[in-house]
DNA sequence: GTGATATATGGCAATATTACCATATAGTAT
DNA sequence: ATACTATATGGTAATATTGCCATATATCAC
């Protein structure tokens, strides 16, 4: 007997609910593969940063930077903390940056 | 003295040499994200297994678990080898399924 | 109040991803 | 050789991502 854990909706696949953790597995590793968002969490790692720290790593526009931000932040990954005018980002889960050693053992072995 | 890790090319980011390695972190964790070829991953944690056998995995057509094979294989996760008429894939990295245990963590932390 | 600074959001265009279908290639069997 | 099975590739359409610009919002200083 073959389970089938997908369905499409359309074009699109919708996973079934038995499956639906790989689908949230998978929304949150979206959010960290991209370059300028694995910037920004490599230096959350070394302590919390305002926005305007983070957007003088980057030559992006301001507001680029903010959904990027925006990004990491609906996936769970970062907090946001108002303090005045400035806004703080901080890693909520610290392991997302374990996966590094293994991404540079990929990167090694080939 | 503010580091700018990032020229444009056209509208897209093109990373400057010292900072290239978070394009090629991210461009793994890209070939990751995906829920079909997180549930592959999976499947293969156990061992080899052939397309055939993976194809049963998921209601999709052939080609489309081929292309989503061909992402796996090109980020350098997977490796195949041609035996007769099957070619079978096996984990090159195994430790790519860690991630898994962060992931984890930030769904239950959300 | 006005003005300056810090951040977020709406809109849109360029690009990337992902699905399917059709077809190509390779091995095996007859 | 033909026929069949297993897998990969080209094409294309729907959708998603990502950048910038313009604008909105919120806080601070005056």
């Amino acid at each position: 007997m073959v389970i089938l854990p997908y369905i499409t909706k359309g074009r699109y696949l919708v996973l079934k609910k038995n499956f639906s953790n790989y689908k949230k597995r998978a929304n949150i590793m979206k959010a960290m593969a991209h370059p300028v968002r694995l910037l920004i969490l490599d230096h959350l790692s070394k302590g919390e940063m305002c926005v305007c720290e983070i957007n003088e790593l980057v030559s992006l526009d301001q507001s680029t930077v903010s959904k990027h931000l925006a990004v990491l932040r609906n996936a769970g990954i970062v907090e946001d903390e108002k303090r005045g005018m400035k806004v703080f980002y901080t890693l909520k889960t610290p392991c997302v940056l374990k996966y590094l050693d293994c991404v540079e053992g990929v990167i090694r072995a080939n």
